[in-house]
DNA sequence: AGAGACTCTCCAGCTGCTGGAGTGTACAAA
DNA sequence: TTTGTACACTCCAGCAGCTGGAGAGTCTCT
């Protein structure tokens, strides 16, 4: 018999963690005494070198916990090395965040961007798909459209807060007779107008960057997040969109305009 | 300015995140209320957007508040990274555990042992380098020596508790002639007499495997560790200890007696 | 009898939130 | 003006697997 300081050397694990083994009904000693001193044996030795190769090998307390009681090892096994694979591609994907940006430091307008992955949730949109000449025919476009589909629509909400945005139909960047579906989220399907329609936009995961100043500067923005989106190993799966969230409307400088880039990706 | 509700849905982050953020002071909102209600506005969509990346990079919340208020940015970065490199290699050892065990299912007998990796501390022992002619000349020899240390060394006392071992010298599996050094931790340097000498056994980092029953067994313990380095991308680093815990002298069945194999590894 | 080594229980803390209870506030409909 | 509903607030507890510390009891040797 072994008192739990002996033990410990034994076994190699701290006193602390035997008795927590203790406490979480994972090893109980062989016998406790009056002055509730707790003694092992061999037996637990053994025990307890089963549940250390266990824990080693990232199993919880409470997988463990399970497999001594009888249920079925295999099956915990299995699930623990699912998990532990996506751990692995979880780490693996950071790794390669923090190498983008440490690579990034040196190319000095690259700083002013981050990328993150966000799920954007489905929403009810109207939207008009056109033809745009060039980029400053959204400053009379998007106005018409919503005066249009507001006098169709008299009591139809947009969301609060707003998501306004265009997508971007081409699969390349144009600087004229640029192909975009133009979209705000509503609270609800009303009543369809000249080419106005209303959709259901579908839920999408998309690396989202953040876009401060003149629309003319988001090329760059473009490159960043394409050059992040090829550098982590994500591959694009639908149309970028481009969300307009302080703008003209809101801010006098042109240097507080704010776009939200959202483009559909999955990991590689 | 936006309310927590409204800004939740706009970043795409919980309430009880924004909240718990402002109460870290990692994002306080622009301004509070006197029904201490949080107003947003797009400043802290932009601050909290890159929040959120180096979130997804894999910092903590000190570590960006760190970064936020000025630190050396890149410093933590790399430290970050050497961590993250840590965490990978430690996860993909784990499924390589599992992967193991798992493809042991099918071998029965290797149902019966578990491997685990133990850091032993350095000890004072003494030891006699020997060569014997076959296992069950152990049963004569070490009493022997014991006696003959102890003779010695009247008041010399045997670690508690004990760690009495033999080190497998060859390289390779005997029958016969077998180079041997006996050890049994001690808890000072004491007289050393004819080829019992004292030495300070260095920690060594060793994977650990518990047989239980008569040593004839013992080889296949040793087949089983063998292989468990070599499928877990270890590497042998020193010479083999067979370390008796339950013996002839205090289990009368030879099923009960207990050895633990010690082969020291490091990590490939 | 005292000293020192050991053991005990209980509580707090770590990380980054999440869930819930109980309560207060804003805004629109009746 | 009341009422309802949605939203906001502040605590507090919980997760996992220990670790550290306080304060008290026990064992063993001198």
């Amino acid at each position: 018999m072994f008192r739990i300081g002996e033990f410990s050397k034994l076994s190699k694990m701290t006193v602390k963690t035997l008795r927590y083994y203790d406490e979480v009904g994972l090893l109980a000693p062989e016998k406790v005494d009056l002055a509730r001193y707790r003694y092992y044996t061999t037996d637990q030795l053994v025990k307890l070198h089963y549940i250390q190769s266990l824990r080693q090998a990232g199993l919880s307390i409470e997988e463990i916990g399970n497999i001594l009681s009888g249920k079925d090892a295999e099956e915990i096994l299995i699930r623990r090395k699912l998990q532990l694979e996506t751990d692995i591609a979880e780490k693996t994907d950071q790794l390669s965040r923090i190498d983008f940006i440490l690579q990034g430091k040196e190319e000095d307008y690259f700083m002013n961007y981050q990328a993150t992955i966000k799920e954007i949730p489905e929403c009810i949109v109207y939207s008009k798909k056109m033809t745009i000449p060039n980029y400053d025919a959204y400053f009379t476009e998007i106005p018409a459209i919503g005066a249009e589909c507001a006098a169709a629509n008299p009591d139809l909400k947009c969301t609060v807060p707003g998501y306004c945005f265009v997508i971007y139909l081409d699969g390349e960047y144009r600087e004229k007779d640029i192909n975009v579906e133009y979209c705000e989220a509503v609270d609800r399907f009303g009543n369809e107008v000249g080419d106005i329609k209303f959709k259901k936009m579908p839920a999408i995961t998309a690396v989202s960057v953040m876009h401060k100043g003149p629309y003319s500067d988001l090329g760059k923005a473009y490159a960043f997040v394409f050059k992040w989106i090829e550098e982590n190993n994500y591959i694009v799966t639908g149309s970028p969109r481009e969300s307009y969230i302080d703008g003209i409307w809101n801010k006098e400088s042109i240097d507080e305009w704010l776009t939200e880039l959202q483009v559909p990706v999955q990991k590689k």
